[in-house]
DNA sequence: ATCGTGTTTGAGTATTCACTCTAATTTGAT
DNA sequence: ATCAAATTAGAGTGAATACTCAAACACGAT
């Protein structure tokens, strides 16, 4: 994958894989969906990629990263920073918030490649919100601001997964009210 | 089905299609599978079930009358009560409570039937949990104890969520956290 | 004991899946 | 313009899928 064409086609392919995916998950997801939305055969596919599972591995990394703000200012920003920015990727990526959630429920199992990613990720994310909320209540013990971190993370998931089923549901009220439960 | 062993391979079925939809997920749930573990033949499954979507289906039925406590209470019992019910669901029940989650997300998609259900359970779960919410805080506007029981239902699913992926996860201990947070 | 009906058998069907292969075409550095 | 390498075309592979069917068998009311 040196010359232009490939780069364009390769780009089409994770664009079908993405959308097929926040679509119809994982089992919707074939490699004859993803060649016709692409617009290529499956020659051109496995020319690219080794595997189905590499292509889709490509876009849940895209939607892990999505998820996280400004990894580079990692520390430095308030909880309700953390919390905003979320509601953001939840409301305004669609599709990577549908691929990151539809992942965590039901892409996990038997493939630890998947779980382990998202495990990790989820580790991450709670040590960052952890770190927000000890600098917002400096009393708190570590046991008490993980434990408030993990609350609000897992607690955030449930309402971003409840707009997957359900989009008018207003994801931004429920967020703003955790992030109360979580600071009181 | 109106002799003996037929109601005796029907139950066999549908304790290993829970089972399988438990561990593997939708995608790992063959018929094959099933009647292996139900010794079974494929013949009987299709003398019992129209189809796979059927048997799976009623597996999901039951999944979601499970996770509601004491039906026939309704109205009657506090909030401590119902979360404490949720809780006894997710943590004792693992196989039906990984069903009902595994479907709201994976299942739903592309299958009207099942959203339209597991949106119509939400749906009168929200419901009872805002009864409960208005009876320990009268002075609450409608508005406002229909927003805190939102949230308070989609965290638990949250919480619940997060348990399918790491069973070592204390759901009692959130759940308690966000059951404060209801009511304060 | 008989007989209609419910049940099981187990091979068989058509379809779809991820993936492969070879030949033809396109690319871009020279 | 040339040519090696990158890319595409598109039919084809074997395995797995949901599901079917005719024949054998088991049940239970009579």
């Amino acid at each position: 994958m040196r010359y232009r064409a490939g780069l364009q086609t390769q780009a089409k392919i994770l664009d079908a894989t993405r959308k097929l995916i926040a679509e119809s998950g994982l089992e919707g997801t074939t490699i004859k969906a993803v060649c016709e939305r692409a617009g290529v055969l499956p020659g051109s596919f496995y020319n690219l990629f080794d595997s189905k599972e590499q292509a889709v591995l490509t876009v849940v990394r895209q939607a892990i990263d999505a998820a996280d703000p400004d990894p580079e200012q990692l520390g430095n920003e308030s909880l309700k920073d953390l919390v905003e920015a979320y509601v953001r990727f939840v409301t305004g990526q669609g599709d990577l918030a549908r691929v990151y959630i539809g992942i965590a429920v039901s892409g996990s199992r038997g493939k630890p490649e998947l779980r382990g990613r998202v495990l990790r990720h989820h580790q991450a994310r709670v040590s960052r919100f952890r770190q927000a909320i000890e600098k917002e209540r400096p009393g708190l013990s570590e046991q008490d601001s993980t434990r408030r971190a993990e609350t609000l993370v897992t607690s955030l998931n449930g309402v971003a997964l409840h707009r997957v089923l359900d989009p008018k549901f207003d994801v931004a009220v429920h967020a703003r009210a955790l992030l109360e439960g979580a600071t009181t």
